[in-house]
DNA sequence: TCATGTGAACCGGTTCACAGCC
DNA sequence: GGCTGTGAACCGGTTCACATGA
């Protein structure tokens, strides 16, 4: 009989939690929290999918998902069901995270984070140029990239966000999964090869914009053929 | 009887592309590329999955969907291979592209895809600071956000990337809409409601950063139970 | 009447498994 | 033998449709 506290108090135990639905639940999140400051109380399925772009269906079996249940005459209580959602999405620990390539882009990441959500907190920055190494961007003291395992086992680094040009982003994974990180955020257009119990999230921007033009095509070319 | 060349010349008929299937696109012509320029020839399905962290099966699925084909003593032809995928996914006008909101992350992008892909060149950015408009950040000249429709037609913007506040995301969307553009890429936390016909990619990086961290976590906590 | 909760049907995408061929 | 091409099985996620209840 398990009688000690552990992870899965809060949770159901066998809750399965896709990555599709994750960014649904960070919709819902974003958009209940607007509400509640509206002053609002409740809401129904319908509503909230229109908001975020999602079925009534959708968020029913969502909500049902993560065991929280509102009434059929009221709706879901908002306060509720948005302290169900963080419950599950916000880690109990904080996660630390280290930015590796300060250039452009890592420098973007900096300011879009920097003071943002304090469960995440960007903690050291890392590049191999060396009139960065030494300076403190957006808050947050640049490392030269030798020193990653030193330093991020000295931080307590969780995860990564690689910023660096992609002939360099396998080097500096491998350098990460060797500190033991347990997740990486890539921006570098390049398919890191890491131990499977690594999380990898790809954003690879110019494939990004492909893709919208790729569809924007093929939405302009059936609006033609319709027209 | 149809005579006339057509945007479907060199497409399947009815050729269907996923989006997740555009991203592997992608890769494959990444990686084929950076082949290409090692001088190798033919590839087999097995290395090209494994380079790009894909199955087998679904490499030779893929390359099945866009009409070609290998052998299978030798595998596919690189250079072919590389031409098809290219041909694919390659607009056969450039689509121009607005950049609306130069912050830093706005200023990252612009960084990122100047001069990088003939595409897709970024050939106007919008921001609502006096300081920013009439300035030229990255060899685009800024414009303000109210002369959008009207610079938008000018310069045939096919696409826009917006990068400003979320409370700011919803207006600026609208204003692309009605100047015609028919795909956004879209950096600000929000849902964007614009016409079906209107192709809205998301990019939301606290969300993603978020995703990281929970999936991470949930690794790392498998990883305990198994160890 | 109208919304929730949910088993069941459905759908698109992935993987299997094998025929055909060098 | 080992690869490609591909019908068929499979799987996870979405949507349907209806029982239930205020």
């Amino acid at each position: 009989m398990q009688l000690s506290t552990h992870t899965q108090d809060l949770r159901q135990p066998s809750m399965v939690i896709s990555s599709r639905m994750l960014e649904r639940l960070s919709a819902y999140r974003r958009l209940l929290n607007q509400l509640l400051v509206e002053h609002r109380e409740r809401i129904y399925s319908h509503e909230l999918g229109q908001l975020a772009g999602a079925t009534p269906a959708q968020v029913r079996r969502d909500v049902m998902t993560i065991g929280f249940t509102g009434s059929p005459a009221r709706g879901y209580d908002i306060a509720g069901l948005l302290r169900r959602i963080s419950e599950l999405l916000d880690p109990q620990t904080e996660s630390r995270v280290a930015l590796i390539g300060v250039g452009y882009l890592g420098r973007a990441v900096l300011d879009y984070f920097s003071g943002r959500n304090p469960h995440y907190p960007i903690v050291a920055a890392f590049d191999v140029a060396p009139e960065k190494v030494g300076r403190v961007v957006h808050g947050v003291r640049c490392h030269h990239v030798d020193e990653f395992e030193h330093v991020a086992r000295e931080a307590r680094i969780d995860l990564v966000i690689i910023a660096v040009p992609a002939p360099a982003a396998q080097d500096v994974a491998s350098r990460a999964v060797r500190a033991g990180i347990l997740g990486i955020l890539n921006f570098a257009p390049a398919t890191l090869h890491v131990p499977s119990d690594v999380y990898v999230e790809d954003v690879d921007l110019a494939a990004t914009l492909e893709k919208v033009a790729f569809f924007a095509r093929s939405n302009a070319s059936r609006r033609e053929v319709t027209a």
